[in-house]
DNA sequence: CTGTCGATTTGATCTAAATCAGAACGGCTG
DNA sequence: CAGCCGTTCTGATTTAGATCAAATCGACAG
């Protein structure tokens, strides 16, 4: 069932992970800590190093996930604040926005796309921890040594709030730090979830409580009965604790059996929702 | 490797769990709440209600959890208050704190003892999705509906706070809620550390992280290098996915090339620790 | 000290999923 | 639209761990 000798993923894969990461504009968090600090000292400016920063909507008030976020807690007073500092940024698809063992200050907020979360064993083995859609965290702590990767499965927006601003806005709205306790529970109890499909559940139990979990996540954003796989096989299967040929019997098998009714690369349609 | 027809728990083990519950005096977080409130009230008081409630200690100084425990972040003026409020709880072997399903309004630190999380499948199968050692805590947020059980390995010892107590404390004393935050990023990283060891470690690997985590969070107590075991090999194999008899097997085997120096029932000694 | 009963270990066999190998698909480029 | 390459699917075989069965161990009552 397990590798007698672990498979080690080539050097090329790693690498270009690697670079992915260490060449691209994504991940800065200190970067944009200072210039979201410059912007709250001088309010209103466009130097050209604002220009460089990331892009700040007019308004948040037709935020789509603005009420499942920590926006929801906040006065008028505060709100004013966040929109005046609160930065969104985009995050192309393969991109990290957070690197295992690596430092991050900024809790983002994803608004538009999808994100997984994995771990590495030493050896190169990969495990997928969780699948991220429009409205849930990134960092809600921020950390010297982050304990996994946050990479974006497609391209992707994020609001960036620093843990700095966020502890001056907790002094006066209580409700931030309860919305962060809350949500790390969520969390909690979403790897509980996991844990126990990983620990008793078959392969076939495995990719339909799957389906089912990313149709009531990212699905419930989509009107028809068609749920998004933003994500390639690969990540199901390292998510779900199977090998991809297992994964992709099991699917064709769950589509002879009916419970699927329609399959590509990128959707599925359950047939029971 | 699954279990085609996963085994039903026979009806008398999910009876008596329950009963061990229903029959017990220990979970009554609403009851708790209660009384502490009459104790807040009337300082020092000494009616009969007071008699059935939880002992107070004469002092907090002693604490051997203190410097981990949401205690160690109050000033003098809250830690007063807590003293006065605050009540230790013992929960004998085999009793729950918490049950799946049931609400619970109270944070418990463990004092001394050790505890099991579990989570159980519609159809019987239960999996351990967790260990608590002293100075873990359990409820970190108040809930209607737990979605976990917590349930004593051995005689223990809990302090207990309602949350709508911590809540009042946390008005004047912010590290509260900062605690409660790292506290639950920390079990959800020990949650992912869980995730990577079942979806993508060997039995053996399984094994021996187990028993290096275990030596890490209840021997750091012990003088020796002798690490306590105190939950059944049946709760080992339900907290790494593995049947019993795997996990027999593994042992013996690790015994055999070295990696174990001798092992009991209840402990034993890692070469390596 | 002996009998009992649950917990643990050991042995023999089976099987779900892994592994190895190759074919089919789909998106993209020239 | 032909050719290429990475992704997904299918088939044949192997194996780690499950399952079934039975022997020890060890704590405790009498």
């Amino acid at each position: 069932m397990r590798p007698a000798n672990p498979v080690l993923s080539p050097l090329s894969d790693r690498r270009d992970r690697r670079l992915d990461y260490r060449d691209s504009p994504v991940y800065s968090g200190r970067e944009i800590a200072r210039i979201l600090k410059a912007k709250m000292n001088s309010a209103s400016n466009t130097s050209s190093e604002l220009c460089n920063a990331p892009k700040r909507p007019a308004s948040c008030d037709l935020c789509s996930v603005r009420e499942r976020s920590i926006c929801a807690d906040l006065g008028p007073r505060e709100f004013e604040q966040i929109e005046k500092t609160m930065a969104r940024r985009a995050v192309s698809k393969g991109r990290a926005l957070m690197v295992e063992g690596e430092a991050n200050d900024n809790l983002y907020v994803l608004v538009q796309g999808s994100f997984r979360l994995l771990k590495h064993l030493e050896d190169g083995r990969r495990q997928i921890t969780g699948f991220l859609f429009p409205g849930d965290f990134i960092g809600v702590r921020p950390t010297a040594a982050s304990a996994y990767s946050a990479e974006a499965l497609e391209d992707s927006r994020v609001c960036v709030f620093p843990h700095n601003f966020l502890n001056a806005l907790a002094a006066d709205c209580p409700g931030v730090k309860d919305r962060l306790i809350a949500r790390g529970q969520t969390e909690y109890h979403k790897a509980q979830d996991h844990i126990v499909l990983l620990g008793k559940k078959t392969a076939e139990e495995r990719v339909e409580s799957f389906l089912h979990l990313v149709a009531r996540s990212a699905g419930a954003v989509e009107g028809a009965g068609e749920t998004p796989l933003p994500m390639p096989r690969q990540d199901i299967a390292d998510y779900l604790g199977l090998r991809l040929e297992t994964l992709s019997r099991t699917l064709t098998g769950l589509k002879k059996k009916g419970a699927i009714t329609a399959l590509h690369r990128h959707s599925v349609v359950l047939a029971n929702p």
